[in-house]
DNA sequence: TCGAATTTCGTGCACGTGCACGAAAAATTT
DNA sequence: AAATTTTTCGTGCACGTGCACGAAATTCGA
């Protein structure tokens, strides 16, 4: 902890002024490492970036003085001398406009400037999301690129498994979005917490229930499309464990839709609320609460909660509208751009991420705050 | 737009390995510059820092080939060849532990390295809250520490006026946080919408209300000391709107206490509740709600719903343990932050920031999602 | 013990910019 | 037109690091 003095600020030797006390205030470069070991900067850029073709001697005492002066190589004049350009793979699923993974792209994008500062080459390999062919096929033009570390989310387990270990045996660190393979040594993981954003969820659409109402959870039909890993599942799980252990008497409807065919989910929901006018609740766990949100204006029903996932355009649209009533979402942009400075911090700066596993905050939008969320990408 | 074609990934003239397009490909230098235009990079550097000593001709001539080229100084190179130093102080109030003010800090202390690098020092000067001499004194610490830039939460609106005043007439940018004072001349303010804040906070306290009902508000007495701006006034407004739009029926009874005196809270509180124990409804506009949540969990009082904001840490607990239904809260470490990052950005790269009026999001904390605001800190 | 092979090390240029110094060019004065 | 002042401009070093090249020191082999 910092001391602050009575005086507002404190002078230290002379002109220095001091607040809150400032990190490194001499700069300590590798010529006073050479000079005080009594070799020579190459010398000490050697061991610095151990290279070899040192002597044991030497580069123990260079570790020493090292140690001893806290010497940190000038990140700037080594970006400017150095030559090396790395390659950063982002494997991800193609998309269509207002789809979850835009937001991704846009995470992307905004770090494609600052890795370039950093002589990192940031190129996305897309794959479509329920072809796994398509998926292999994005795998072999990643390690085609010769990357110097991949993100990616790990869609098809298998298939992931067996690029990461590819990755690992080459040495490539990797960096998991949105969900993780446990067993593959990634270096880290930046996504929600899928499980208790179902608890959330539950405890958001229950409020101030009575005793035995009927509740809707709308699903996404994929066919036989499904990828092994889909994270709404667990979501889902979630939310289940929530209403078991605070409203065991509830019953929970399933109904199944389609993204793409709207004719379809009307006559699906018509024939839902036709059997169930007196459901009052409804969730969904894919990205798409949007749709039910236009059905629900479309035949005006009236008093319905409505809680949905993610920050698609349309589904902040609804919250605005009042038709959704709550809506979970991560920073999706914040999430790939903190994932991408990892990456960066591991290249660049030799650091690791100070968690392997980071769960990104999951916040509540209603139509009271929904307003203050469309340009959250923070630095 | 970019064209994501065919190919997960497009080659370009032989290496290049593109898929979301990079940026600037091909490093300008000065030295094309001073090429291109027939002269040295000294006039080059005289134009690009516009420093005179330029005729009219050779200026017109270098900024035509600079735009035509492109040409951005490199950063890197800049700041390692540059000895010029920059002071950047941060006034606020000083703080107590567990007080609202800390986490303002925080923000400052994580920017302190970042600042660092960029030959900026941030030196922090401190004044009592609830002491206008005290501010005026650190008014005028700020001016004579020659700042190139400062950061402030205009507390006092006429002695703020004063130093904003010498502040533009010295040319030297400064920002506000938490508040700020239209009139002056600011280049940024990043805060939380305060009326905004009290509407949210009127929709989630009155959430499924009965007719009629009567709810509190606990506030702060500050004695003769408060302050002439105080934020909380406008959030304070803010739901009141809320209420007279939506629960007009409503009564809503104001009681105060004191942020230090504990015996003298409890008694107040028992006299409250003795007198309006049919209250389920409280609300507090200051961050001191867990000041309520302790009364609460001493007295056992059952099925209140208690709103409250910011992120101080024993409000967190409350929230954990479910005293606190909603906590409302900003990101304050990451508000200070992007308040500091648009000063260096001005400063060194010579950018505005985006929007001047930079509003950031209300978030809202249950039990169910509280633990994962903890480490919300953004790059 | 001497030359060759190998290991270890030092020197010096490059990266792109900032800026001081002094030279060249232009303008002004005598 | 020469001398002087003023304006304009070019050169070159410094910033701290990376790395190639070749020199020096050490080890090895006979």
């Amino acid at each position: 902890m910092f001391e602050i003095t009575g005086a507002a600020s404190v002078r230290l030797h002379g002109k220095r002024k001091v607040g809150i006390m400032n990190s490194d205030d001499k700069k300590i470069t590798i010529k006073d490492v050479a000079r005080l070991s009594g070799l020579s900067k190459g010398t000490v850029d050697r061991v610095v970036h151990n290279r070899g073709e040192v002597s044991e001697t030497s580069r123990i005492k260079i570790n020493e003085v090292i140690e001893k002066l806290g010497y940190k190589p000038n990140l700037y004049a080594s970006l400017l001398a150095s030559k090396k350009r790395y390659t950063l793979v982002c494997l991800i699923p193609r998309f269509g406009q207002g789809e979850y993974w835009e937001l991704v792209r846009g995470g992307i994008q905004r770090a494609i400037d600052k890795a370039a500062a950093y002589n990192i080459d940031i190129i996305t390999v897309q794959y479509e999301q329920f072809d796994a062919a398509s998926f292999r096929k994005a795998c072999d033009e990643t390690l085609a690129a010769d990357p110097a570390a991949v993100m990616l989310a790990p869609i098809y387990h298998d298939l992931t498994i067996a690029l990461t270990t590819e990755l690992s045996r080459r040495g490539v660190p990797f960096v998991y979005i949105d969900s993780k393979l446990d067993t593959t040594s990634y270096m880290a993981y930046y996504g929600m917490p899928m499980f208790q954003s179902g608890i959330l969820g539950g405890s958001l659409l229950m409020e101030s229930a009575t005793q035995g109402e009927a509740i809707a959870n709308f699903r996404i039909d994929r066919g036989e499309a499904l990828p092994q890993d889909n994270p709404t599942l667990s979501r889902r799980a979630g939310f289940m464990e929530f209403i078991g252990a605070h409203h065991p008497s509830t019953t929970v409807l399933n109904e199944f839709i389609k993204p793409y065919d709207p004719l379809h989910n009307i006559r699906v929901l018509d024939a839902f609320f036709d059997r169930h006018p007196e459901v009052k609740r409804i969730i969904t766990f894919n990205s798409r609460v949007h749709l039910i949100a236009e059905y629900i204006e479309k035949r005006s029903l009236n008093g319905i909660a409505l809680v949905g996932y993610d920050m698609l355009a349309k589904n902040i649209d609804a919250v605005r509208n009042g038709q959704v009533k709550y809506l979970i979402t991560q920073r999706t942009e914040t999430q790939v751009y903190r994932s991408i400075n990892a990456i960066i911090a591991h290249l660049i700066m030799k650091r690791e991420p100070a968690a392997k596993d980071n769960y990104m905050s999951m916040d509540i939008l209603t139509k009271y705050n929904a307003d203050y969320y469309f340009d959250i990408f923070e630095i």
